[in-house]
DNA sequence: CCTCCATCGGCACGCATCGTGCCGATGGAA
DNA sequence: TTCCATCGGCACGATGCGTGCCGATGGAGG
């Protein structure tokens, strides 16, 4: 996405970040509508086939904007237990993708997938698969550490927490608030947690 | 009787039906692509002032036409007990969710709605809402049969089990099938059924 | 320091859709 | 039979798409 070892960008390489702020920066002000390839022409003064150079739609163009500020929000260290360590990342990607730059990239992602059944597996791949792959982990790591139950399928449970939380963000109008997060953690824990229900650690 | 076959120039109601026809028809052979006011008009041999005056936009169109063949397919009769309830009915609108007429106008819908959040309020009061609603009340009436354990936050619930369905099949690229349902059941009833194997209640 | 040419900005094209305006035809109700 | 709301058809300006062509520019190779 940015170059290629084979033949040296001279003007390229910087060229290609600057469009991928000015496509964030459209994105923060007008949000999902003013988005278009001509827009982001327009704004970086630069001529059409200079994106279309480097993105064969629009929709790539997005989903590297989208790469360039998502960088693997996720990240669970082990703090607390894992009930506090899940509530702790959910409320913060939550947060970064409500705000700006990221909230209206992702729903004119999320529009354009529809669109296309490639780019909606390139989403899918890219960001919801690799949300749900290190909310996996951490859960993975916790059952082995005894705070949940043995036999449970970790794989679902991680799509089912992600999906929850990307479900009210992207279909639904509700927020996705704390009250939210503790909701779905409730729920989580007392399907799987080792710990009596009624004793809410953390 | 206007079933002259040269031109039988329908007028009113007639037209506004046959119209919701033609789009559901547009959807199921050419899918979300060619989805337009334009591509709908052209279909129907009819002046695109006639759908304006019935539609102030192709998102409003979609919305009735989804509305004209999703009439509210979810109906949740006490026939078993609620994981069996809950299973045949998540798995019947599964089934009507991802076959042509209704699926890609869901798609479009979706997509419209990203754009314009008057659109995405109307989209999930009218359809996600209604959902989780029935779904609602089918698990109120399970807890108050004693199904459910009692302290459930049961809106929160029905919100995930509806919530994961629609992640699926709206932004992932897994299929809903019978396993998904069935490991969405078993984190269900593992959190809030009374009868939990392998533990012990009270 | 100079030459070369890949990349650049700018402009224009053909196509498509949007939402609107206008016109003459049509057909159901009075 | 008359009337007029609704109709189909056509055209418009605006916008975006993806592409083609131009002359300018500036970094790399000599």
């Amino acid at each position: 996405m940015t170059d290629t070892p084979a033949t040296p960008r001279r003007r390229g390489a910087a060229r290609t970040e600057e469009l991928l702020r000015v496509t964030l920066d459209l994105a923060a002000e007008a949000g999902y509508a003013g988005l278009s390839v001509e827009a982001v022409a327009r704004r970086a003064g630069v001529g059409k086939h200079t994106i279309y150079r480097r993105w064969p739609s629009m929709a790539a163009l997005l989903l590297d904007a989208l790469s360039f500020v998502w960088v693997s929000d996720l990240d669970y260290r082990d703090a607390g237990g894992v009930r506090a360590d899940l509530r702790e990342q959910f409320l913060r990607s939550s947060r970064a993708l409500s705000s700006p730059p990221i909230g209206p990239v992702y729903r004119a992602v999320i529009a354009e997938a529809q669109a296309d059944s490639t780019l909606r597996a390139t989403l899918h791949e890219r960001f919801l698969v690799t949300v749900e792959r290190s909310t996996l982990d951490r859960i993975t790591r916790a059952q082995r550490a005894g705070e949940l139950v043995a036999e449970t399928n970790l794989e679902f449970a991680a799509e089912v927490l992600c999906g929850t939380l990307y479900y009210r963000h992207l279909l639904s109008t509700r927020p996705v608030d704390e009250s939210a997060v503790d909701g779905l953690l409730d729920m989580f824990m007392a399907a799987y947690g080792t710990s009596r229900p009624g004793d809410v650690p953390d």
